[in-house]
DNA sequence: TTTGAGATGTAGCGGTCGCTACGTAGCATA
DNA sequence: TATGCTACGTAGCGACCGCTACATCTCAAA
């Protein structure tokens, strides 16, 4: 092993970088293909079929995810709200948006039932999830938990609305959380 | 005027029906007829394209998403715990979820830059905020905004956890809110 | 030097996509 | 009866989709 597995990982985060800039809606093979500079041909010879290689793909962009997150991890634990005033400007930050969008495309599949899609923002979610309850202070695990998701749920509406072009009203109700 | 309206107004609404149950992924013309009864062909003709059509059935869809919150409204203000208390279980209600389920899709394809679900998921989401605050106890009107956004926030950051599967760990945290 | 396995190009299959050309029933009016 | 407009069916276009068959090229091991 190792010898032709480069190859196949160097595709693999090249595909991410498109995916990530591009969707999962435009992501399909000639197109993905010819952004790494392959065929569609090449593509299902290093993956078995269109399926393996977006599992794959996305499992790059959750691990990216998961760097950019212990990238902006504090050594100490926060309350609620201070770790809000953190997190809120990261999830809507230019370099963070592309992995938003691509968050709101695999809630959308996920919603719809997409195994795959379901797995990886499930797994992701989960990740987001315990970086959180951990970074929170609280009496006990199951109010850190708690916290964290609410949390959660209220940067990630952000993520929704600021979508939708409802940015300013955002900034505008942060300022007063 | 009223002669011919009826036919596509119907179409419309049985084309929502349809776009609801489905999603805007797999609204091909064909299918999209065969729901309904027609041809693809009788499509292109009550409609210019199917841009046209989905824009039409995406407002018919915001009727009644607007609709079912009119039906919803307390003839009170509330304070934002109590109509958090409210409007939370509304969104993740069974009945409502069809609609949550498109306005993620529209979220995430707003989010690509779509400008037809862009412009329809920024009235709803506008509509959401204005009925939203309209309900709310506060000082003032800036206030009320702010309250509203704050709280649409956190009710839809649910609708997005829930559709990758975190419904418990909201049940959970919902609680302590 | 032969051989054999991995890597790659060419071409195309059957299917779906949005959309259109063309013909023609039905029916109301002149 | 003749005309003309609305409603609709049939058939197909060119583009793209995921995927595959087949021939070839490269290059190291035997």
């Amino acid at each position: 092993m190792g010898k032709d597995k480069p190859r196949r990982a160097d595709l693999i985060e090249r595909l991410a970088d498109h995916v990530l800039a591009h969707g999962l809606g435009s992501a399909s093979l000639r197109p993905l293909a010819a952004a790494v500079g392959t065929s569609d041909r090449m593509l299902l010879y290093y993956f078995p079929d269109k399926a393996a290689l977006l599992s794959a793909v996305l499992e790059a962009v959750a691990a990216r995810m998961t760097e950019l997150l212990d990238r902006h991890r504090v050594p100490v634990s926060l309350p609620r709200a201070d770790l809000h005033d953190r997190l809120l400007p990261f999830v809507l930050d230019d370099a963070v948006w592309p992995f938003m969008q691509l968050w709101l495309e695999l809630a959308s599949l996920a919603a719809r039932g997409d195994p795959a899609c379901r797995r990886v923002g499930e797994a992701i979610a989960r990740g987001f999830l315990a970086w959180t309850a951990q970074q929170l202070l609280g009496p006990d695990d199951a109010a850190r938990q708690r916290d964290a998701t609410n949390l959660l749920m209220h940067v990630e509406g952000a993520v929704l609305l600021k979508s939708l072009g409802l940015g300013e009203e955002i900034s505008a109700a942060i300022a007063k959380y």
